[in-house]
RNA sequence: CGGGACGUAGCUCAGCCUGGUCAGAGCGCCGCCUUUGGGAGGCGGAGGCCGCGAGUUCGAAUCUCGCCGUCCCGACCA
């Protein structure tokens, strides 16, 4: 039993002055978490309860798998990353040691794990799955939103170790279940997305995202529950436009001064849909590309980049002048000596144009007979957006990631050598896949998904109590007599109980049991000397019922 | 890294524009009293490098410059 007058519990009355999430606000406010500097935080005590009950859950998943928990150091020799050109990252955190030998603070471990799977010489030494939870240091440029994004965190990150393709299937297979699992125990709503690898490399990666009021992801999911996609990867099925008329050439119209698309459907008296909005950008050799996109989208940098293999820059005006001969509002397709490329939804149809002079523009301009492109996806799917399976409408939610599963194949195993000997006396590279779960994301998306006006209503799974109880003193020693036996009892039914034994008023007990947002909450004031009943109040929904005491400890345990 | 905002007591903020009884309030904290089912009230008290450093001035929380820090938007991102 925990007595809130010994605990380091500091709530606050007030939001914090630099908090805009939620789950940041409450979580300050409620007493879990300080923080130290910009993407540093101190778990005080009852956040650390709540995190550790996370991974608590992960823990016996991962052992549920068969994974095998070990533990690597932050602090990582260089070589390592050099090994695997992940060294000149820059989220990595880089250090030296006295006498200048360069170090890194681990942002994941595959170097460090790989690095021992060197071990594992035999085809029948695997498949192995081993995993760990550790500080990672990532030098965010942005750190933001409490917990959201944080520049140190811990991290469960498990490796599998397979002989083949067909092995890292089944190992990849094994711990999306796991992850489902783990996240519908930790009683967060949460969704498992095709993802992109990033930084990470690999085949095929899912990422686990749970829908919340802030979050660094988008989730993209069909009404009718048939897809369900990060927007990074999302396609969406954008609505027709309302095209005018076919012109059987393209034909000028003066559009001076106008630089915007929606000044330009305006003035023309069309569908934004039905205008084209180009992008200049400058390609990895220095050369204008033109990235041409629907008036009514908006272009993904990620996926032009993808598409030209080569990182992208917007070009500068002068830029812009010199390749098109026209100011940036009134370029075009039509005449450009450089690549084109064009998002799919211009394929067809005739749009509105630049004209590559100033102040004019071209209406009816049609691929094939007035420019040529190379086709792609480059639009940022959007609301009214149809499903690309069922043509039902796609929602959009703002969503935490909180777990992340890649495959990895030989991405590490070949540059750190890791290698073994099959059955058959071939040596091969290890195929390997690596596993991510923030608990401190866990703890965010339950505090965003179980935020109210009061506090945090946590699942009960993760709460840092089952239960706390309220004495009111001023109901007399008869009454302390009674919550005492109360809280006896709860004790030997197994369950974690916080009493509230400040010297504190009844209102302010109360604001603050709101705040630390244990699932339930029981009162024992002076009426429980009337009818020996007491007040059992459910913090989600704040439903509240009077239960003779002999009951409760019943009522606690059977749902549990 | 680009844009914006902010930095004064443990917390939330006022004061700055217009330099001079300006070191302030509320909450929190300590003591006493009173009160006790939704953050009560009274009296008394402790608590500040006004982010740091230069400069202007007789005089700087206030004006100028530089630096540092934090937050938000964007870029970026296992």
């Amino acid at each position: 039993m925990a007595r809130l007058s010994q605990l380091f519990v500091p709530t606050l009355r007030e939001d914090p002055a630099d908090a805009e999430a939620a789950s940041h606000k409450l979580l300050v406010r409620g007493g879990y978490i300080r923080q130290v500097g910009a993407g540093l935080w101190s778990f005080l005590p009852l956040g650390w309860r709540i995190h550790e009950k996370v991974v608590a859950i992960v823990r016996e998943e991962m052992n549920a798998i068969g994974g095998q928990e070990m533990f690597m150091p932050v602090v990582t020799p260089a070589e390592l990353w050099q090994a695997t050109s992940r060294y000149g990252i820059p989220e990595v955190f880089k250090l030296e040691d006295r006498v200048g030998r360069p170090l890194v603070l681990a942002m994941t471990h595959e170097e460090t794990v790989t690095s021992h799977a060197r071990e594992l010489g035999s085809y029948r030494d695997l498949p192995q799955i081993l995993y760990h939870f550790q500080t990672k240091g990532r030098d965010e440029p942005r750190p933001r939103g409490g917990l959201l994004r944080v520049r140190e965190f811990v991290m469960k990150d498990s490796y599998s170790f397979d002989r083949d393709e067909e092995g890292l299937e089944e190992s990849f297979r094994a711990h999306e279940r796991a992850y489902h699992r783990i996240f519908e125990r930790s009683g967060i709503e949460f969704q498992a997305v095709q993802a992109e690898s990033g930084m990470m490399g690999g085949s095929e990666s899912v990422d686990f995202l749970a829908p919340a009021g802030a979050g660094e992801n988008t989730l993209v999911t069909c009404e009718r529950g048939d897809y369900a996609a990060d927007l990074e990867i999302a396609r969406g099925v954008p609505r027709a436009p309302e095209l005018p008329p076919r012109l059987d050439a393209p034909e000028p119209v003066d559009t001076p001064g106008i630089a915007t698309i929606e000044a330009l459907a305006g003035s023309l008296g069309i569908d934004e849909a039905a205008t084209s909005k180009a992008m200049p950008v400058v390609n990895g050799d220095g050369e204008v590309v033109l990235a041409l996109v629907r008036g009514d989208d908006r272009l993904d940098e990620a996926k032009l980049a993808a598409v030209l293999g080569s990182a992208v820059r917007q070009a500068t005006d002068e830029e812009i002048r010199s390749a098109f001969g026209a100011d940036p509002g009134s370029i075009g397709p039509v005449g450009f000596s450089g690549e084109v490329v064009a998002d799919e939804t211009l394929r067809e149809g005739q749009f509105v144009a630049g004209a590559n002079e100033t102040g004019r523009h071209l209406r009816g301009v049609e691929h094939g007979r007035d420019f040529e492109a190379r086709f792609a996806d480059l639009r940022v799917p959007k609301e009214g957006d149809a499903c690309p399976r069922c043509g039902g409408a796609l929602r959009f939610q703002t969503a935490i990631e909180v777990g992340h599963i890649f495959k990895l194949g030989t991405r590490y195993s070949e540059p750190l050598g890791a290698r073994f000997l099959d059955a058959d006396g071939v040596e091969r590279p290890v195929v390997m896949g690596s596993y991510g779960i923030g608990p401190g994301r866990v703890v965010s998306a339950a505090a965003e998904q179980g935020a109210d006006e009061q506090g945090v209503a946590w699942p009960r799974s993760i709460a840092p109590y089952d239960v706390e109880v309220v004495p009111i003193e001023a109901a007399g020693p008869d009454a302390m007599g009674i919550a005492e036996r109360l809280v006896d009892d709860l004790e030997r039914a197994g369950l974690d109980v916080l009493v509230d034994d400040r010297d504190r008023r009844p209102g302010e007990k109360f604001a603050d049991a709101d705040l630390i947002g244990c699932p339930v909450r029981i009162t024992v004031g002076k009426k429980v000397l009337e009818d020996g009943r007491v007040d059992v109040l459910t913090r989600a929904g704040r439903s509240e019922e009077r239960v003779q005491v002999s009951d409760v400890t019943n009522r606690m345990t059977e749902g549990a």
